[in-house]
RNA sequence: CGGGGCGUAGCGCAGUCCGGUUGAGCGCGCUUGGUUUGGGACCAAGAGGUCCUCGGUUCAAAUCCGAGCGCCCCGACCA
């Protein structure tokens, strides 16, 4: 990607209704854009995050045998009136009468959607366990949004559901789930504590929270619950067991903040200079800076190196922006790119700089041994995770 | 929803107390030209505003009064 044809609105001040660390360096890196209070844009480099964690998400789902599929946000509130859960979300939930008269709303969250799906689609003891998850834009009038994308009202959630012939059963899902949350926000760069929590609204008799470290006292990025035949009793999701007879199903549901994990991401990951990604989210690996756009030599060099990586599948940007030199350093520490590739005077001994962003290492690598260079610290890095 | 704060150019702010040479300004950013280019360069010339909205007071309102709207923070609340 070239920087001058992409769309990163960086600025030097964050505006003063940032307090958070994230909030000021999601919005001045070019992440995110305030519509509303707790409604928000993904800029394109906002957006690129939110995939490499959905992304992640996806694969270590996949992985535990869970099954995406994607509900919609619109729900016919009748269905909440089965669970007797309408009265209990109350006011949180969007709601709203459409032309015919009935009473609609925006999912908070899809227990109730999938419930109806199961109960009519599962009808025998061979059908199960399955696990069924979805990635999607949740909707909650929260009393007070705020520290921008940690507490929307809009926002990006991974939910998963899991239907069991028994409390084993449920049990045994359950813990699947809580170890591939595990391999999730460790490949997310997170440090979490897991923690025994209430299970509120949406019920059951145990959950577990998992919360991100971080100055922010919210975060809470997942959360994990054993619901047991709590709305397959209420809405009558049963199953014909092998002795001929008619059985609830055991429920567990897994949620996790993928929006909320962006900015537990960078309470983790930041210094005085800006967001310091882990390789495996940042929008771009590598950023290319040209320390001057006048000089052919440097350009040359750049674009050269440029397209090898690319055409190894490095993910990268190269700042071709007729900025000073300072400039694209400033923003490259604000974006938070883990490897900064220095082109400048040193291109007369045919060597360029190598930086990493998180401890601010410099080394001079050899222009043609680059590539192998950048290869060797990708390498740790998966290592190391 | 209770408490607190704020609303003036894209962002940050001054001006508001004490109404009138402040024909609404500053820094950053933006445009054009030139000089620059190793940590947010410099010179010059520009563009950009319903001073949140509506109403009131007054000869005169960014400034005073009233109502409303929006945003942020604390609390309660919350997958």
């Amino acid at each position: 990607m070239k920087w001058s044809k992409y769309f990163i609105p960086t600025q030097k001040q964050a505006p003063k209704e940032a307090e958070t660390i994230s909030h000021k360096l999601l919005i001045r890196a070019g992440l995110i854009d305030k519509l509303s209070a707790g409604v928000y844009t993904y800029l394109p480099l906002g957006l690129k995050v939110l995939r490499k964690i959905e992304n992640i998400i996806r694969e270590e789902m996949n992985k535990a045998g869970a099954i995406e599929l994607l509900m919609p946000a619109l729900q016919p509130s009748s269905l909440w009136k089965e669970s007797e859960r309408l009265d209990k979300m109350g006011k949180d939930m969007i709601r709203f009468i459409d032309r015919h008269g009935r009473e609609m709303i925006f999912g908070p969250t899809h227990e109730e959607v999938i419930t109806d799906i199961i109960r009519r689609y599962i009808k025998s003891w061979k059908q199960l366990p399955i696990i069924l998850y979805q990635i999607q834009t949740k909707f909650r009038d929260e009393i007070r949004p705020r520290f921008a994308i940690i507490r929307a009202r809009e926002f990006l959630m991974k939910d998963a559901y899991s239907f069991d012939l028994d409390e084993k059963g449920l049990d045994k899902s359950y813990n699947l789930m809580k170890e591939t949350y595990i391999k999730i926000f460790k490949r997310c760069g997170l440090n979490f504590t897991i923690r025994e929590a209430e299970s509120g609204v949406i019920g059951g008799k145990f959950s577990e929270e998992f919360v991100a470290e971080g100055e922010c006292s919210e975060l809470e990025v997942g959360h994990i619950f054993k619901l047991g035949l709590e709305y397959s009793k209420s809405m009558k999701a049963y199953f014909l067991d092998k002795d001929n007879q008619e059985k609830p199903i055991y429920m567990g549901c897994y949620g996790i903040g993928v929006s909320r994990i962006v900015a537990a991401i960078i309470e983790g990951n930041y210094d005085k200079n800006g967001i310091i990604w882990p390789f495996s989210i940042s929008p771009f690996l590598v950023d290319i800076i040209p320390i001057n756009m006048t000089d052919s030599g440097i350009v040359n060099i750049s674009e050269k190196v440029y397209n090898q990586l690319k055409s190894n599948n490095i993910s990268v940007i190269i700042d071709d922006r007729e900025e000073s030199a300072g400039v694209k350093f400033k923003d490259a520490d604000l974006c938070g790119f883990p490897i900064q590739i220095i082109v400048g005077k040193k291109i007369k001994d045919k060597k360029l700089e190598v930086k990493k962003r998180k401890d601010g290492e410099i080394v001079e690598i050899a222009i043609d041994k680059v590539l192998d260079y950048i290869n060797s610290l990708v390498e740790l890095e998966s290592v190391r995770i």
